[in-house]
RNA sequence: GGGGAAGUGGCGGAAUGGUAGACGCGCUGGCCUCAGGAGCCAGUGUCCGUAAGGAUGUGGGGGUUCGAAUCCCCCCUUCCCCA
């Protein structure tokens, strides 16, 4: 191979600054120079060494949508930030990209321009991955991974298997949401702003169909309980997870319907009001809904109803301010307790996934259940009144009464307090065989059949003899045909008469391929295993890589899939840990949510116009501009405000830094190289800009590791230069002292803005790529400050500046400030009552007049 | 309705009990220039003042403290999550 070394790139433009030749900051022909040299050497590549202290920084992959939006740049800066600062600190880093490339755009896509969603999707891949050099992201490309490629989803369809095998992949008949738009069914998660298809905003329906299932609530008590594990989450994840488990504990109890051999199952975690209830309800998909309507004499009435309600979506059906509404079956069911006689009825407020979908109606004490009774007349029986001793009327309450209190019409369990009735009432009811506590979660299993062609294929059969029969593993992978005619509105795949009729696996009879695809969050749940060993053909991934590698020590990506992705990443962990293919029970360690980037107040957004594209961006200004703008805008959590003005002053600070070094050029490589140590240092000023040098690296290193406060970090970078700039170098230690500070600002600057790093770091006559230079640490003995200023204050008022030597003791610092003459001047006429020093920084005097 | 996050110059944002506004953008004045939207120098919270200096100031109100953007209580506004 023919490879040029780095140190040669110099020599081509080595006249600069030795004459009256300037050279201009090249950013375009530097950017793509470094971005080869990088490829060429491997300088990014990375293998599993246990001698050496790993790091695994990951970005969430992409979805090949065609083009990397602003969004992509602002994650994938943040992250190669990091992977760069990561590597330099010595760690052995793991930094991969890849595509999460299946998916419903892709078909949309094929439909509307006449191509194919592999072809479309392989393209788009291709493209993506020029422009993510073109950023000089630091990713070792030869992980690079697609979820389309049939080396990879052969594992997704094993992953399905595994499930499957252990009955935690199982098909059910029941009611699921529907995007009409995009002809498939979704899962819970991907239901969101109150009933819209995450995707396309579509509000969801609800159909009865017989669906693959994940069963991840067989983790919903882990999955819950390991966000304690999780100290380097966002609270804010972690309690939008919390809350989308949604753990209640309750009891379950059954009614049985009078005169019938029908019991009906509520679930309730009010158990304390269990004397309070006036009527029964059912959920109108409730399967015992048909069987109360032959009994009924509303039966008609009841049916249609239910039909009516099986149109309207469930956020209609649950927002606050939609009007409860229901039908009278005209049947009693009898109160477990008391024998009382209630009514039951069907009300378009329960749904049938909550709990069992039938509740115990208690409208004193539930506003929902208190608003449909006093629609329909229902009596409200108030069996809890408030702490403060006033009692509360059924009759003529105007909201249900919700909060803690005194039990009331509730038997042996009068007068006690909420709290105390709830637990010993639940223990009553399951001693009296009533009823039984349990743990009710919000989280469903995982609906994971979609309707759609570009997807992996679920890997099983259906036999007429045999039933569902899985393929054999070493059947993997179920290829996806390509040759398929894409249409509007339907699965291509349902067509491909050729490839469903198969033979069955285990009788070898005739059977037929199931034509549903996976949902490709599966897809993406995994991923970041197959990166530790991409190139595998044994396994998913290999189990010694990932007990090197993982867990990932820092994600990075939009708060958006904080209840989809990141749930479903977990679920998968978990899994996988119970298999024994992975150690640990977390994937992510520390996770940074960044914030969206907006332009004139509104995320961007092609209807709204305000868009800027990368690729713009990374012409006129370079991709280092971009990197130092997106940076510098904002703190990597916070929205950024996109400012054509803002990236116009990053690029002028890189040429800022580029003049530095240009306009020196001879000077500097004539200096010097090893650093001047300060108790060699007399001049004040060169005393200073050691010092600053200094306090700069000490500044940065925590601004980046610490606070991941990026945006500081630069600030630091921004004084250094300016430093730099106003210091005048006259002997041959002032510049010592300066190239110190240069090259300081130029290894400090390679994680953010890496090309134009390189190429000064070259121009310095410096061997080797700057990217792989190791981080400097701050001289102890620079950080000392000769002098001090400190503040005099009157009743805490800032009143004055004193210069004074560092190394004063507190009781001086107060003596000479208390004893100038200013000092006297203003506390003349005064009563001065305290007087408080804080060393090294301020002398308040506390006076009286 | 419940929970969470936030509110600081003209703008993006610094400062987590100790000199509010680092750094950048914008703006003003000047230098350089054929010219400049390049570069350099100076200034830039508000009010009074030529200045020195003073007053005031972190959504509003109260509190703790020698001292509060920062801690506590109440209120207002915006955003997010859950109902």
């Amino acid at each position: 191979m023919d490879i040029i070394s780095p140190d040669s790139a110099h020599l081509a433009h080595s006249c600069a600054g030795q004459g009256g030749f300037r050279m201009a900051y090249a950013f375009d022909a530097i950017e793509k120079k470094w971005q080869q040299y990088w490829e060429e050497h491997g300088v990014f590549n990375v293998e599993a060494d246990p001698s050496l202290q790993k790091f695994y920084c990951l970005e969430m992959f992409p979805y090949p949508s065609g083009a990397l939006h602003m969004g992509h740049l602002r994650n994938y800066s943040i992250g190669d930030m990091l992977a760069r600062f990561l590597r330099m600190k010595g760690f052995n880093v793991l930094h991969p990209m890849g595509y999460d490339a299946f998916g419903l755009p892709a078909e949309n896509a094929a439909i509307k321009y006449g191509t194919h969603p592999n072809k479309w999707t392989w393209d788009n891949i291709e493209h993506m991955t020029t422009q993510l050099k073109r950023m000089g992201c630091s990713y070792d490309w030869r992980r690079r991974v697609e979820t389309c490629n049939p080396d990879y989803y052969r594992w997704t369809q094993w992953l399905f298997l595994q499930f499957y095998h252990k009955g935690l992949a199982y098909r059910k008949k029941a009611p699921v949401n529907w995007c009409e738009s995009c002809k498939t069914v979704l899962a819970n998660e991907q239901v969101i702003n109150e009933g819209h298809c995450w995707r396309c905003g579509t509000s969801v329906i609800k159909r009865n169909l017989e669906q693959w299932f994940l069963r991840i609530t067989d983790y919903a008590q882990e999955l819950l309980d390991s966000l304690d594990d999780l100290p380097g989450w966002p609270e804010r994840v972690k309690l939008m997870q919390r809350n989308w488990i949604g753990r209640s504990e309750g009891v379950r109890l059954s009614f049985c319907v009078e005169g019938h051999d029908i019991s009906i199952e509520t679930f309730t975690t009010r158990i304390d009001t269990i004397y309070g209830v006036t009527f029964l309800a059912l959920a109108p998909e409730h399967p015992a809904v048909l069987e109360l309507a032959s009994l009924s004499e509303n039966g008609e009435k009841i049916r249609n109803f239910a039909a009516e309600c099986a149109q309207a979506n469930e956020s209609e059906r649950t927002i606050a301010g939609t009007a409860k509404r229901g039908v009278d079956t005209g049947l009693s069911a009898v109160h477990p307790v008391t024998g009382e006689r209630v009514p039951i009825w069907v009300a378009n407020y329960i749904l049938m996934e909550y709990g069992t979908g039938a509740i115990m109606g208690v409208p004193a004490h539930d506003q929902r259940d208190f608003e449909f009774a006093r629609t329909y007349g229902i009596p409200v029986r108030v069996v809890i009144n408030p702490p403060d001793g006033t009692s509360l009327d059924g009759d003529t309450m105007d909201a249900a009464y919700e909060q803690d209190g005194i039990q009331c019409n509730s038997g042996q369990f009068d007068g006690l307090p909420t709290r105390d009735a709830l637990s010993r009432m639940a223990i009553w009811f399951e001693e009296n065989g009533w009823g039984k506590r349990e743990v009710n979660y919000r989280l469903r299993d995982w609906l994971i059949s979609r309707q759609r062609y570009w997807g992996a294929p679920i890997p099983v059969v259906y036999c007429e003899s045999c039933g569902v029969v899985p393929i054999p593993e070493k059947d993997l992978p179920v290829e996806l045909p390509i040759d398929v005619k894409m249409k509007k509105g339907g699965n291509p795949l349902d067509e491909v008469e050729e490839w469903i009729a198969t033979t069955c696996p285990s009788c070898g009879g005739p059977a037929r391929r199931e034509t549903d695809t996976m949902d490709t969050f599966i897809c993406s749940s995994w991923y970041f295993l197959r990166f530790t060993s991409p190139w595998t053909q044994e396994g998913p991934f290999r189990k010694e890589d990932a007990a090197y590698w993982m867990p990932v020590d820092q994600y990075i990506g939009g708060i958006e899939h904080a209840c989809l992705h990141l749930i479903y990443a977990r679920f998968f962990t978990k899994f996988l840990a119970d298999l024994g293919l992975v150690e640990v029970r977390e994937p992510f360690t520390n996770l940074l949510t960044q914030g969206m980037v907006i332009k004139d107040g509104a995320k961007m957004s092609k209807s709204k116009g305000n868009v800027v594209d990368p690729d713009e961006i990374i012409n006129t200004y370079g991709a280092d501009t971009a990197r130092l703008f997106i940076l510098f805008a904002s703190p990597p959590e916070k929205d950024l405000d996109w400012s054509d003005q803002g990236v116009e002053g990053a690029h002028r600070f890189l040429h800022r830094v580029w003049r530095l070094v240009e306009e020196h050029l001879g000077d500097l490589r004539k200096a010097p190289r090893v650093p001047c140590s300060m108790e060699n240092l007399q001049k004040p000023h060169t005393r200073d800009l050691k010092r600053i040098i200094h306090s700069t690296i000490q500044r940065v290193t925590r601004d980046i590791e610490e606070e991941r406060q990026f945006n500081t970090a630069v600030a630091r970078l921004m004084e250094l230069s300016n430093a730099l700039s106003n210091f005048s170098p006259e002997n041959e230690k002032d510049w010592s002292v300066f190239r110190e500070g240069v090259q300081t600002l130029i290894v400090c600057l390679t994680p953010i803005a890496p090309h134009i790093s390189e190429e000064l770091w070259d121009m310095l006559g410096n061997e080797g790529f700057v990217s792989s230079e190791n981080w400097p640490s701050p001289d102890e003995s620079a950080l000392v400050e000769d002098e001090m200023t400190v503040v005099l204050q009157v009743n805490g008022k800032v009143r004055q500046e004193f210069k004074m030597p560092a190394d004063i003791s507190p009781d001086e610092m107060r003596e000479r400030i208390l004893a100038d003459p200013a000092t006297k001047r203003r506390l003349d006429g005064k009563d001065v009552v305290k007087v408080i020093t804080v060393p090294g920084k301020l002398v308040n005097v506390v006076v009286r007049n």
